[in-house]
Parts: structure tokens; sequence; C-alpha cells
DNA sequence: ATAGATGATTGATC
DNA sequence: GATCAATCATCTAT
């Protein structure tokens, strides 16, 4: 919508209007006017040198004051400017003028209108609303974020996505601004034009008879006009705000796949507690900020809490419906948790000597040969050789609960690689090689192999807090799972 | 184009 | 309120 629009509109309406008196004027001067002064009685002032009795001469008189009237608009303005003021001078004018107030008072012009009083545009009043409800009109800064608040609360989601957001309220704000420039523009460009109008009026007003009440008449004309055209100005305005909130609603609809960072940070929790997959609250906060920081390098999307625990009902799920479809990917992260175990141990080992140089044989002992782990090729053997007897296809017995916790050394309650029974023997070792490290020979006890801490026969997982409390020993029942954070 | 994977939603249940 | 289970809608690999 342009401002040439609105001009154009306004001067169609202003157009019809002077068309109308037009009309009636030329009428005037033709056929009605002729005969007036014998209908109404009026008594026209006998024209300079001629007799009463020569009408066609009047006729002539007047209609030249017509003519000239009616061309003045075709003229440039110094001879508009001459011509009105011979016009005002003009022997006629007066006998014209008040010809033209009485038809005026006979066809009831000054009237007409008057009823047209606009009541309150039901539909404006909804765009009205609708737009201080989007925060586009009303208040600067609170109507945004509380319309993009609204929005999100309205999607049924936390408002914790903060990113579609902020997006969501800059674009808001670009509409807002460019609703208030346009609306700025037009009430400039309508006050311009009423001046205008009024002044032109009140100059014709010398010339042909124009009350104050009509004047304000036609001003609530272009009012009008301009507010018709204000009306599209926000019925566009609200239909961007629709496309822009339902495209906004729509993207926290869509489904994005989340990163392979994330899920590879989500994978190895759920793995690792998967006798008790049920993150805590403080847990997902911490996954999800996790993950929010691979994602965010990636894809640019952050995770929410409520994803976090989207993700751990869908795995558990699908975990439980179909055990051997995900036990390749249980390996898998009981390696990878394995690997991390190893690393820690390495960084232990190199800890515990660095700080007890005088008590060299006092934890790990880094002589056995077989278990060196200070080189990146013999942390990868040792895990090769853990998984190759089970080449692929790890078992977890009956509903695969078997699983074995590795703690690492570093003080932190790492939790850690869960693997099949079948390889109980190389993590032992490797659990003896890490214990050993770390000085916690006793906190795992004698035997690595305890069960069941998954599924239990009904299908479900068993109470949270027995198995946490196993898992994890040196956590106390109900404690945030520290290996989630750093 | 299709099947399978996956994140989100919804209603039921505890 | 958290979780389960079913389902929807979309993404992704083929």
């Amino acid at each position: 919508m342009s401002f040439s629009i609105c001009v154009a509109q306004c001067t169609d309406s202003l157009a019809a209007t002077m068309d109308d008196q037009a009309r009636i004027m030329q009428s005037i001067g033709g056929v009605s006017l002729a005969g007036h002064s014998v209908q109404g009685g009026m008594a026209l002032p006998p024209p300079h040198g001629h007799d009463g009795t020569d009408g066609d001469g009047r006729k002539q008189d007047i209609g030249d004051i017509l003519h000239q009237i009616m061309t003045i608009t075709d003229q440039s303005l110094d001879e508009a400017q001459a011509k009105k003021h011979g016009l005002n001078c003009h022997r006629m004018k007066p006998a014209l003028f008040s010809v033209l107030c009485e038809i005026k008072e006979k066809t009831g012009l000054s009237i007409r209108g008057a009823q047209e009083e606009d009541p309150p545009d039901p539909q404006l009043m909804r765009l009205d609303n609708m737009l201080l409800a989007e925060g586009v009109a009303g208040p600067e800064k609170g109507g945004g974020s509380a319309a993009a608040a609204a929005a999100a609360a309205a999607s049924g989601g936390a408002a914790d996505n903060s990113i579609e957001h902020s997006d969501y309220r800059a674009k808001l704000t670009q509409i807002r601004q460019i609703y208030h420039t346009e609306l700025e523009k037009y009430e400039q460009a309508c006050n311009e034009f009423t001046t205008h109008v009024m002044n032109l009026l009140r100059e014709q007003s010398r010339t042909r008879p124009i009350s104050p009440k009509e004047i304000e008449r036609m001003v609530g004309i272009i009012h009008r006009k301009f507010s018709s055209i204000q009306m599209q100005l926000k019925q566009s305005t609200c239909e961007a705000v629709m496309i822009l909130r339902s495209r906004f609603l729509d993207a926290r609809r869509k489904r994005r796949n989340f990163s392979k960072q994330a899920t590879e940070i989500l994978n190895e929790y759920f793995y690792s507690h998967l006798s008790n997959p049920y993150p805590s609250e403080e847990a997902k906060e911490e996954l999800a900020k996790k993950c929010s920081i691979t994602v965010s390098q990636g894809v640019g999307s952050t995770i929410t809490v409520s994803q976090v625990s989207n993700w751990f009902g869908n795995k558990r799920i699908r975990y439980k419906k179909n055990i051997g479809k995900f036990q390749e990917e249980a390996n898998l992260y009981a390696a990878k948790t394995a690997v991390n175990a190893a690393h820690a141990a390495a960084a232990a080992v190199q800890n515990s000597q660095a700080n007890s140089p005088t008590t060299p044989n006092s934890g790990f002992q880094m002589k056995d040969e077989e278990f060196q782990l200070d080189s990146a090729e013999s942390k990868n053997t040792l895990l090769s050789n853990m998984f190759t007897g089970s080449s692929g296809s790890f078992n977890l017995p009956n509903s695969g609960d078997m699983f074995l916790s590795m703690q690492s050394l570093n003080g932190d309650s790492y939790q850690g690689a869960q693997v099949g029974a079948n390889v109980q023997s190389q993590v032992d070792t490797l659990r003896h090689v890490i214990s050993q490290t770390a000085g916690y020979n006793d906190a795992l006890g004698g035997n690595a192999m305890y069960s069941p801490h998954g599924l239990n026969a009904n299908g479900g997982w068993q109470d949270a807090t027995t198995s946490s409390s196993v898992i994890s020993p040196t956590e106390g029942p109900g404690s945030v799972h520290s290996d989630t954070s750093n």
C-alpha cells in the first residue's frame, strides 16, 4: 500500500464530491437556473446596461461565470489567481452567490451527510485489538515481548526456546516499525491533504456558498477515506503477524533431528544408566546444557529440558520394545564409556605417578605390560580385546540387563561402562587395573557382576533409588548424577 | 518414492 | 507431574 494510492483514493472521494457539486452547478447554469428566477420568484439584480427583460443576456453572463469557475482548475496558478480575482469582482457574482445559496438550501445539500455519523467499525476494532494484543500497536517494548511470550505459551511448549523466541520478536519488531512508519506517513498525508482541501474550500467559499459545517464534513470525508486506507494497512499488518506467528509455531512443531553430538551425549547417558535411565531434573538440565553446547556449534538450535525428557521417554520405550535392535548401539556406547574410563585411568596413573614420586608402588603398577595405558595404541588394543569376543553380537542375557558399572578414578563418580557378561573377564581385568589405580579396590566389591539393574519381569525398570545406589556407590540416593557435568 | 528413524504430541495411568 | 504407550509428522538414507 503506498501513499500514492492513498492520495488517489482521497482525490477520488474529493473528486466525486466535487463532481456532485459540479453537476448541480451545471444544472444550475443550464435549465434550472434559467427557470429559477421565475420559479423561485427571486429578483436577480438587473444586469448592467440591460433591461430586466433580457433573459438571454443574463443567462449568457452567468454561463460565462460558471464556465470560468469550472475551468479554473485547468489553468496555471497565476492565471487562476487572476481569474479568481476577476470572478470575485464580477458584477454578477453576488447574484450568482445568492442563487447558489438558495438552491443549496432548497436541495438540502447542506444537511446531507449530517446523519453520516460513522458508527465504530467492528472490524476496525477487531484489528485494533489484535494489533494491540500482538504488540504491534500500543506501548513500545513490553507489548512485543508479552506477545512473544503469549505466542510461546500458546504453543504449549516451555518458554525456554530462546532462539525462535528472539527471532519471533525481531520479526515482530520489524513489522511494528513498518506499521508505524506507514501509519505516520498516512497521518501526515491526511493532514496535508485536509489542510489543502480546507484552504481550497475556504477560498471557494468566497465564490460559492460553503459553510464551515460543510468544510467540516469534507474533512470528515477525507478522514474516513484515509482511515479506510489505514484499515487496509492494519489488516495487512495483522495478516503479516498471523503469518509470522503461524510460521513461528510451525517451526516449533516441526521436528528437527538432534545433532550427532547431542544424540551421542544422550545415548552415553542412557547406556551408562541403563539400569535406571531416568535422569533427575538436574541431570536433564545438565544434559540439555551439554547438548546445547555441542548442538549450537552445529545446527544452531538449543535442546531444552523437555526435549531431553522426550528423548529419554522415546528411548526407554523404543529400547524396551526392541532390545535386540539396540544391542549393537549398547555395545558401542559401552565401548565408548570404557574408552573414557581408560582415559581417566591413564590420567589418574600419570597423576598418581607425578604426585607420589616417593611411593611408586603404592598405587597403580604400570609395569604390567598387559595394561600399558599410556599410549593410544595400547588403549585401543585393550578395548578391541575387550570386545572381540562378542564380535558385534553383544548378548544381553534375558532382558539384556547384565551390566557392569565401572568406577572412574579421578574422584568423579564416573558411571562406567556397562558391558555384557561375555566380556566379563576382560572388563574384570580392566576394572582391576582401574580400581588399583585409584585405590578403589573395595569400591565395587570383589566381583564385578551384579544384576539386574535394568528391566524387570514386568518390562519396567527397577526402582530408581535401588539401582542408582548400586551403580554409583559414591553417590548418595537421590543425588545428582555428576557424570553429566564437567 | 519409500521405509525406517526419530522428535513431538496426546491421552491414560500412577 | 512424570511416565508410558500409541500415534503423528517429519527427516533421512536408500
